[in-house]
DNA sequence: GCTTGAGGTTGCCACTAGGGGAAGGTTTAT
DNA sequence: ATAAACCTTCCCCTAGTGGCAACCTCAAGC
């Protein structure tokens, strides 16, 4: 398999797909006489897996312990549930610092006419902090 | 004022404060015979003004906008409020995307073990979509 | 056999909003 | 006079991706 159809079959382009290649995230592909990569079944799956992760929003850095974890048997779950609960923690966050931003921004626009004239709470608040 | 002066009243780290002059964010600064950027207290107040706008979130290319319509008197406020409103459909999305993600990975996290064991639903959601 | 088009290769530049540091000039205090 | 603190520009780094350019390869049609 060329790295088009399985970045087709990942749904990741092939941009990425080298790009994981250079990261250590997945495995380095074989090359063909030409120098093109060979990918199988498996790397297709590793790929889907990979592609999961971020949807998930786990960092690269993330992935790549993910994947080693993946591909270990001898892994422990505790391992693996470490680095989810952290990526939970770190989310949280995010998801408080925008609710915050979005409580402030709710009210100054709800605040702000919004016709012709040039009077807005919006930059008034922007100006005096 | 120096660029360490501006940069410590803004609470904007020197970096950034040129970084916003480059980007046309802030008017070029006036120079000194040796070359120094030279601020005056309106210069803090713009700068406040972009922390301000970015501790709510907003991009640079809408705070560019943002000034322009800060220092001009013949701006509407309706201006204002389609920035702020794009902004907040914007941050929107990203909130449920991440409300989304922390569902998903909290379910996870609360069905696995955490022990020596390899087994983990985490690895198996990830390898199975 | 030759051309054309699709798909592969590498490398470089761009974006988000910054941080770090080198190499060198200036100012200020001792 | 000299050292410390400050300024200048320039380049590289972060994470994740898109886009482009130059070049190579493979398969199909004529």
């Amino acid at each position: 398999m060329n790295i088009g159809e399985v970045s087709k079959r990942a749904d990741i382009s092939s941009k990425m797909v080298r790009r994981y290649e250079e990261q250590g995230i997945i495995p380095k592909a074989s090359r063909s006489d030409a120098g093109y990569r060979q990918y199988s079944e498996n790397d297709v799956h590793i790929l889907k897996f990979v592609k999961r992760s971020r949807e998930l929003g786990f960092s690269m850095k993330d992935i790549k312990q993910l994947v080693g974890l993946w591909r270990n048997k001898g892994r422990s779950s505790s391992q693996v549930k470490n680095i989810a609960t952290k990526h939970i923690d770190e989310l949280e966050k995010k998801l408080k610092e925008t609710q915050e931003m979005l409580k402030t921004l709710n009210h100054l626009v709800k605040n702000c006419q919004g016709d012709n004239r040039p009077d807005c709470p919006i930059l008034e608040d922007l100006s005096c902090h």
